[in-house]
DNA sequence: CGCATACTTGAAATAGTTCAAAAGACGTGG
DNA sequence: CCACGTCTTTTGAACTATTTCAAGTATGCG
């Protein structure tokens, strides 16, 4: 059942940028896949490995990370329920970067083989993986934006609007509040600051009453403010109810 | 006949990540597109836009960037000869990302409808677009570590080491030379560095030679130690010869 | 209750920025 | 082919955001 719900997630997500036909929605809910759970804090795809799967978050927290040299992560990206987080895989399979659950997380594993067959069979749904990978990828352009142009502030701000965004898409945020799992150490990590100095910068919305976070969630007290610190516009994530009508 | 060595081109880097028929090969030879040239210092794909061609770089550099709040431009990739610098757009034609000719450039347009329509009468060739997608999101994410995690001289040195790679797999890298007109302004941006950094990492890469820069070209004079810098390994880019088996 | 993990705070060090100005390259027209 | 204006690179000095190191306080868990 489990496996129902995440593939009914994940169909509603690629039919918010998608167009797909009765026929083609059904063959994605005829997916087959493995239920698998995650311990926090467990990497469960290996940079290096040659994987048959792709991930689809059922529930909890993954990061997207590639190794560096000293031994530190780069995280890149972070995927939450309703995301296939390496479908690039089917086209791909040497990994290149890792996941890590960054709390206990359940994954839905799906073959490579049948995600092809059903992608040769019906190239809307081709077209429509496509199309996921590349929002993928416009989401990672403007991350690297971020981390690449913007001050510490900013990076923090834009990041808790765009988890708020894609919480609130799969129906997890409660009004100003959205669960965002992660660690101070972690959040630092994918925003290439120190996990002190992105302490400070916490520290600081939480006196201006911009924001708060704990352990397990992010409140948002001011959202105006929180984006005009950010220059966060939604637009890049491409989760406004618009299917492209074509293919 | 610049369309035709420019498919050619664009054919040999498809067929370095996906093995195609020669049926399908003659396919993606017979693409029609036109011929545009675009000035030094142009943008030729504006943010805001839906557009329906992709843009095959025949000669010149492009930039991809996106805008930011003052002003400024955050670049997130560079494209050369026989890159596809706009793929993407054949299922996302709404621009969220520009491209600017860095350098005097020759593009080739390519309609959407003549690559869907290809896409849709060979799967290999969906296949090896999508994948194509999925490779330039993984520059995405290297570019997204370097930027964010490492420090000024290892951003400089990884991204010369890449170009570098780059150029030579399309043969225009003469030995430890290779062509990169690119002002240190615009290589700045791209790094999220001033120029004024830039510019004292780049004297001290010649100081102690290991690479020098002027307007048009690269010499890298001790490439060990500029990758080792970098924190370099090549594998991300999958230039190498092993094209995918399946589909 | 005690240990482990996460968070918080302070003070000193530094990588990178900013501002400002000079020196060098490049093309264009006279 | 020289003079001129423009664009790019180079250099200096002061400044600041962020890091680093180090120690202390919460919080949760067995």
């Amino acid at each position: 059942m489990a496996t129902k719900l995440a593939l009914e997630r994940y169909l509603d997500r690629l039919r918010l940028r998608s167009k797909l036909s009765t026929a083609e929605c059904d063959a994605v809910r005829g997916l087959n896949g493995s239920i698998v759970t995650v311990a926090a804090n467990q990497d469960f795809v290996r940079i290096g490995d040659t994987i048959d799967h792709a991930c689809l978050i059922v529930d909890g927290l993954a990061a997207r990370f590639a190794q560096i040299r000293n031994g530190n992560r780069g995280t890149v990206a972070f995927h939450i329920p309703g995301d296939m987080a390496d479908l690039h895989s089917v086209v791909a399979p040497n990994v290149t970067w890792a996941l890590h659950a960054a709390t206990a997380t359940t994954v839905l594993q799906i073959p490579h083989t049948e995600l092809i067959a059903v992608a040769e069979r019906h190239p809307a749904i081709a077209f429509a993986f496509w199309r996921d990978c590349v929002v993928d990828a416009n989401v990672l352009a403007q991350w690297s934006v971020n981390v690449g142009r913007k001050d510490a502030a900013a990076r923090v701000a834009h990041i808790l609007c765009e988890m708020q965004v894609r919480y609130s898409v799969i129906g997890l945020a409660d009004g100003s509040r959205f669960p965002f799992p992660i660690t101070q150490t972690d959040l630092a990590d994918a925003l290439g600051l120190t996990p002190v100095h992105l302490n400070r910068v916490l520290k600081r919305f939480k006196d201006e009453r911009i924001v708060t976070k704990d352990l397990g969630s992010i409140v948002v007290l001011n959202h105006a403010k929180l984006a005009a610190i950010g220059e966060f516009d939604s637009a890049y994530l491409e989760l406004a109810r618009n299917p492209a009508p074509k293919s």
